[in-house]
DNA sequence: TATTGATCATAT
DNA sequence: ATATGATCAATA
């Protein structure tokens, strides 16, 4: 690997420790005034901080490195899943997990923690420290293992079967701007039907066990 | 309280 | 309509 991620990881070890509030100001980026009006506002704002090309259309937020914000309370433990790309249902049945785009784009991960809370006003909330992770061997097959389990369920017609406990690691959940809306997927025979969109997301434990990892507890 | 299913913003 | 950035809020 070049040292781009190195690099990278640097630059985002240099952001611990400020504030959303000091962040947005240095960047000219107004603070969003409804906290539930702002969901994707922290990861925007770490790209923007970060230099990440906004309307990048490649696989990944840097040429050899995908960017992740990591919402954990105060003990340092995230609070949620994390996001990892759609599924393309009318293709999972082919696509192994070797040519997958959730490999790809967990392929190298620089997460960057964010302390959470409801007790936390958005501008107060601080940047901790961030890591490097690239999947072990032993985590690559988890993840297969439930790549592959989804894949096949899929195939088999069991879409609407699948639910969010499904997979250790690797979880299947609705992605959509609404319960309402629909993309095409096909039936076993072949045939069109419209399901709501559907996404892959690392389980918070998953996340959890990556940062005990990367930044063990120090006495 | 942890997790699931639903939702919100922005851009292409 | 699709993809990326996620967190919200009802439920188990």
């Amino acid at each position: 690997m070049s040292d781009e991620p190195r690099a990278l990881l640097g630059r985002a070890r240099g952001l611990a420790g400020f504030t959303l509030g000091e962040l947005a100001a240095a960047h000219g980026v107004p603070l969003p005034e409804a906290p539930t009006r702002s969901k994707g506002f922290v990861g925007r704002l770490l790209e923007r901080a970060l230099g990440a090309s906004p309307t990048s259309t490649a696989m990944t937020d840097f040429p050899e490195c995908e960017l992740k914000t990591l919402p954990v309370d105060a003990l340092g433990r995230p609070r949620e899943s994390t996001f990892v790309c759609h599924v393309q249902l009318p293709q999972l049945a082919e696509i192994g997990w070797d040519d997958s785009r959730v490999r790809a784009k967990l392929r190298r991960v620089l997460f960057v923690p964010i302390e959470t809370g409801r007790a936390l006003a958005q501008p107060t909330r601080r940047v901790g420290q961030a890591f490097l992770w690239e999947m072990s061997t032993e985590q690559e097959a988890l993840l297969r293992d439930d790549y592959a389990l989804l894949a096949s369920r899929v195939a088999l017609g069991e879409l609407e079967r699948i639910d969010a406990r499904w997979g250790r690691v690797l979880q299947l959940r609705p992605k959509a701007a609404n319960a309402r809306i629909r993309v095409r997927a096909h039936d076993l025979d072949g045939a069109p039907v419209r399901v709501l969109p559907r996404a892959f997301y690392l389980r918070a434990q998953f996340t959890a066990a990556l940062l005990r990892d990367a930044l063990p507890l120090r006495a």
